[in-house]
DNA sequence: ATGAAAAATGCAAGCGCTTACATAAATACT
DNA sequence: AGTATTTATGTAAGCGCTTGCATTTTTCAT
């Protein structure tokens, strides 16, 4: 009952059905281009020997592999867990699988990841964001890899791009929290080398204020990587200062969750006291109290368009036209006016 | 500069080298087989050339992939998230890249994904709870795939698995529900078809009521899928009753945040009105007010474990020992004594 | 019926790599 | 110095599949 050592091959089903393999394989890839009988018989074949084809030998032989790489920066954050969930569906309705990896937020990795998806044969690569050094965009450029960018819309850019504008979106928070009459903020940003979400956020945050025409040097930034217990250290830093600021706006929900927390520790009301923003609108946002005032972001269309566009460049070797996604402020509790006093 | 159609291969480097394909193949694999000198040459030819080597060409020649595949049932839940990233990083380290896929809860898909990954040349298989029918054990048995199930701790299964005893943490903290004086329970928990951590942790509900010399009818549990609007929606149904329960306790903490957060829109005081619990203690746990009591599942221990298990497995042909796991709970401010009144 | 065109199938050449096995070069030993 | 070992490299046979081209069978119009 189960004594095989190794899989059945192409051969051994054109055996027992009694034809070619270059049936047997056209049977599986081209249906059409096969008489029913033999198409018949050749599936009886397949089902009694339990047949499933070799991907490696198959790759090699046809060249094309249906799949799609994706490297994220990680796993954990439910932002890229979301948006890879939905990217992943749509693909695997085109025929296509996924094969991911994790950069942890690494130019290195995310490098080393690129090769090694390519070396396994990848048809099209989702990359995060466009910071990256100029020799990879040469590498998939010379081995023509159809590429896409996502969670940053850049027109223009080296790359296509599904995104929406970080710039943009971190502006308008910030000029609606200054319409608030805040004068004292703060950023808790998300470490910006390599990462042009984190930077053009936190440069939507320095404009708007321009803009407002406030000190640009009043801005406190603390740069942190992106976990909860970080948005608590900075939150805390930043408000044992003498003059402490009265709005903490950070990078993204979970720098803010950790921010939120804390400041409900060191027994400061939100909004009354100070305000807090978060930007991707994540699950957590409406779960917490107060429900954090924060930028959505429509994660789901993106990996789900990402898929699209990515399937449509390989297949059809067109360049990919890239959109911008929209965003909005999604006002809930943890941003107010500020104090007056 | 960049004109190449398709990767260079092991032959172009040998030519350049002056050396043939079997010496740049040892370089690669076994440097120590071949003398400085040649290698020194050789790698340059590799570098020069950009040269990659072609995956599925090594994986047809060598029969080994190095890679292991993970289907697990979403990305989208933190468990499952934190785990896998802690199983791909421990992976990485032995030089093993991953291969997720996500089953959407669902047996057929992953059946499917299960096939497809085996077809993929996956060396080994990271399987999530022990519920699948039998002929894919068969299958897996038949094509000697090793494979290993997380999340769930079995001993004796047809799989050896690394997790922790379901049925027991839910029963130490059911226990510890009663013994705080709670005599209506009720239970919202995720959907157990197919889901034996579901299930387990519900007959440790159960048991733990029948331990404790209380009617096991007057349990009250529904069944939904693992998200926040169902717990909620659970929830409201549960407490609109005429008699509801002084404590509910749900199948995660996914669950449990829609349920505290429903109990705060219905006015009601948690654990003075209502008690909570969860299960996992995902971050979410921490950060929610009250905050959760929980059981805590170490998830990145248990990736961790399951990825040295099966690289183990793999590599000397073992059957693997599996290991249970330790859980505690975790007392926060969700569950209080019964209400006297 | 009969030859031409169309449809179905078979043949066999790779795809790029690994790895026995064979051979050549270097080193050791008497 | 001469032979036995050891070490380094080359040769070539696949791994399981797809696919262009050749061949056979079927279909169709005359």
């Amino acid at each position: 009952m189960s004594k095989l050592k190794s899989a059945p091959t192409l051969d051994d089903v054109a055996k027992k059905a009694g034809v070619s393999t270059a049936t047997v394989s056209r049977c599986i890839n081209t249906p059409d281009r096969v008489v029913e009988a033999t198409r018949q018989r050749v599936q009886s074949a397949i089902k009694e020997l339990g047949y499933t084809p070799n991907f490696a030998a198959r790759v090699m032989a046809a060249k094309r592999t249906f799949t799609i790489g994706a490297i994220i920066p990680t796993m954990e954050n439910a932002i890229f867990a979301r948006g890879l969930q939905a990217f992943q569906e749509e693909l695997h309705r085109h025929g296509y699988t996924l094969l991911v990896s994790s950069s942890a937020y690494k130019p290195e990795i995310e490098e080393e990841q690129i090769r090694t998806l390519v070396a396994r044969g990848a048809d099209g690569l989702l990359l995060i964001g466009h910071d990256r050094a100029a020799h990879i965009y040469e590498f998939l450029e010379q081995r023509s890899i159809p590429a896409l960018v996502a969670w940053s819309f850049v027109p223009g850019g080296l790359l296509p791009s599904i995104g929406f504008d970080n710039l943009q979106a971190m502006f308008d928070l910030t000029d609606k929290v200054i319409k608030l009459g805040h004068t004292r903020l703060a950023v808790i940003s998300g470490i910006t080398h390599g990462n042009d979400r984190a930077r053009l956020r936190l440069e939507g945050v320095q404009e708007a204020i321009r803009h407002n025409g406030l000190n640009p040097a009043s801005l406190q930034v603390v740069e942190t990587p992106y976990e909860v217990e970080n948005g608590a250290e900075a939150f805390s830093g930043l408000m044992s200062q003498s003059a402490p600021p009265s709005v903490v706006m950070c990078g993204n929900d979970v720098l803010a969750a950790g921010a939120l927390r804390r400041a409900q520790d060191m027994g400061l009301r939100v909004p009354q006291d100070v305000s807090i923003t978060g930007f991707d609108d994540i699950e957590l946002a409406r779960i917490l109290r107060p429900a954090l005032t924060t930028v959505h972001v429509p994660h789901r269309e993106m990996g789900r368009k990402a898929a699209l566009t990515l399937v449509e460049m390989v297949e059809n070797k067109t360049h990919g036209l890239g959109e911008r996604l929209q965003t909005h402020i999604v006002e809930r509790q943890s941003l107010g006016p500020a104090a007056t006093g």
